[in-house]
DNA sequence: CATTGCATACGAATAAAATCGTATTATGAA
DNA sequence: TTCATAATACGATTTTATTCGTATGCAATG
């Protein structure tokens, strides 16, 4: 049914956000040369596809100049969350445990960070 | 660029191999069956989708009844591990601890699950 | 053996995303 | 002022995904 009203941005719109979140605020062009680095795709696919994300509202810009400039309008935790939460309901039946163990399993982990999430579990136990 | 040369299942197809991972094998109609619970579209549409799949080979089907019984071609695990590493790259600075840190922040967790978390950390722990 | 129900196949319509070409305009240097 | 450069706007095309209608076949039932 999808009753769900948030705008999930697609995989492309993801990769500007992650380069604006980044970069706090950039123009077209700083965007096109990040991008470019992974993906090969013109300039004006770049421009447009962030016109777009204006109108969508998951940017807003400021035009006060011919060369505007974007801000990201959705916070890189909002989107992490809603991105997460879909792949947990998706693909790990639910379980953010699930997920979580797959990831670790997976992909190397420094000490440092693992300390981290043992602190936030302990956390979380203490709160149970 | 994108070399990447694994297919990836789209959103409507996940919900699809979900169901099949779950019931191991299944016809058309038990998995429409299913899918009708979520989201409301025809048969014939899930048939589709179905043979789609099957061409792209991310099911098999036993073809020796009228009634074709799929079975998923591609594992959960390494459809979780593809969609998670995507996730990380795109989304958490390729940091899959600041995934995992997100996640078990923001869902709730039971105890048992954070103690089996808590294991494999102390497990990759004592590799390092 | 006709009818009905349920299955597949397949093509076509629709929708959504991504890409690009071209027109136009602003700006600064010659 | 004129010209080159770099930016935006916008429409068109292409590609991919989703949805569905219709044709057709098989098999059980009356």
């Amino acid at each position: 049914m999808n009753t769900d009203k948030t705008i999930k941005p697609t995989e492309s719109e993801l990769e500007i956000l992650s380069i604006l979140w980044d970069l706090e605020k950039a123009t077209v062009r700083m965007v096109h040369e990040k991008l470019c680095e992974h993906k090969d795709s013109g300039y004006t696919t770049t421009l447009k596809l962030m016109q777009i994300m204006h109108e969508k509202k998951l940017v807003t810009r400021d035009e006060s100049n011919k060369t505007h400039i974007y801000i990201p309008a959705v916070s890189k935790e909002n989107t992490q969350h809603q991105f997460l939460h879909r792949m947990i309901e998706n693909l790990f039946s639910g379980s953010s445990a699930e997920l979580v163990l797959q990831a670790l399993g997976q992909q190397k982990t420094s000490k440092e960070e693992l300390l981290k999430i043992e602190a936030l579990i302990n956390t979380l136990k203490s709160k149970q």
